[in-house]
DNA sequence: AAGCCGAGAATTGTATACAGTTCTGCTGTC
DNA sequence: GACAGCAGAACTGTATACAATTCTCGGCTT
């Protein structure tokens, strides 16, 4: 995080998460610029690459916003997601190698560690968990495009799951499916491993919606 | 066109297609100032829109290059644009209204003009005609978020076409298939509109593999 | 001869000043 | 009283100057 762009970057994020900012807001740059503490030029390159997350909506000559998210935006994320991540599972099962197996593992047994830890689960650390097992199945996929658009979807999934209403049931059967994932792309199992990956968006949405709305 | 930056961005596009600079070519900021007549700041905002379309890739500190495509990744790509478009038929079929399928009709329409005209076919025409539709059913989705992220996989898509070394056949064929999709869309077949389209660009994939191996 | 090191050059990243556009609110007119 | 039109303010877009990082290449050491 060395760089001014990447701070504001993390700040905008973090005002829009902790809900300073709610959406339809308007973000003005020389007021980011203030709160992240860099001057406007890093406040707009964080903002392009906001909007490219669909965390704001720029418009020229208009400045930015914070993007509004409708039930149907968020049901078609999910969907994008579901066949996106299930097509990097199919690669990943057809192009992996031992390095991708073995990071892939290591995400898997870090989130059991989490899980099975004393007292309250740690909601954060296991949201942080999964979006490195996710990024590593991408990884496996190489597929660099792939691997761009889906970073671009992830992203905001998080944000919608910051309502963290999951029960430990849930977190439970999600990392069994990550071990069924590992399993079936260790094997080669490509349409095995793209079907456990589909089924495993589509648990992650249900979820959502019978907590969220 | 008014603005600096989309100055800066269409003529650095202009720049690679055109083969002036070359994929693995380091884009020096202040060459492309030159270039495109504006200062650096627009052309870093240019930049980062080409980064997000995977025409150049921005290594931080270390400048930008035109991107490199092997053959496995143009055929993710189509893969993708298969899945995604074919989802955004889908759900044209069941969002659409009247206003989009006179869009579509007319996309089609004008297609066949340019399919029509005596002499050898205006190739540019079809390209940016073709595009338009694709655009116009993406509208149909009514789905920002599919379309932000379909938007930036159709561009490289063009790059690649720029062999143009397709059959008039395969021009009249590909209008087929549109007519086929504003029909199936009309009706509502939401199944009907995503094979189509599936169909349709796994046939575009297969004719770009013939003719540029 | 190969490889490491460092000073200088070149390039990217950031801040700031200026230009151009959009928004706001007042005034005048109908 | 409602609305069009026009300053002025506020903001985004762009240019330029400066800071920080990376690259280059000659010289030195082993």
């Amino acid at each position: 995080m060395a760089n001014a762009a990447d701070q504001a970057y993390e700040k905008i994020g973090q005002l829009i998460l902790s809900g300073h900012f709610k959406p339809g807001d308007r973000l003005s740059e020389e007021e980011l610029s203030r709160f992240s503490g860099v001057s406007r030029t890093p406040v707009r390159d964080a903002l392009r690459r906001l909007e490219a997350e669909y965390f704001v909506i720029i418009r020229p000559n208009q400045g930015a916003e914070v993007a509004v998210w409708s039930a149907r935006d968020i049901d078609d994320l999910f969907h994008m997601r579901a066949m996106l991540e299930g097509m990097a599972a199919s690669l990943a099962a057809a192009r992996r190698n031992q390095g991708h197996i073995d990071a892939l593992e290591a995400c898997v047994d870090e989130i059991d560690l989490v899980l099975e830890a004393r007292g309250d689960i740690d909601v954060a650390k296991f949201l942080s968990e999964n979006k490195k097992f996710h990024l590593a199945l991408i990884d496996a996929a190489c597929s660099p495009r792939l691997r761009s658009t889906i970073s671009n979807l992830i992203a905001p999934a998080v944000v919608a799951r910051t309502a963290e209403t999951f029960s430990k049931a849930d977190l439970v059967r999600s990392n069994t499916h990550h071990r069924e994932l590992v399993e079936a792309i260790r094997v080669g199992d490509r349409d095995l491993a793209e079907a456990i990956m589909r089924a495993h968006i589509h648990t992650a949405a249900r979820s959502y919606r019978q907590e969220v709305g």
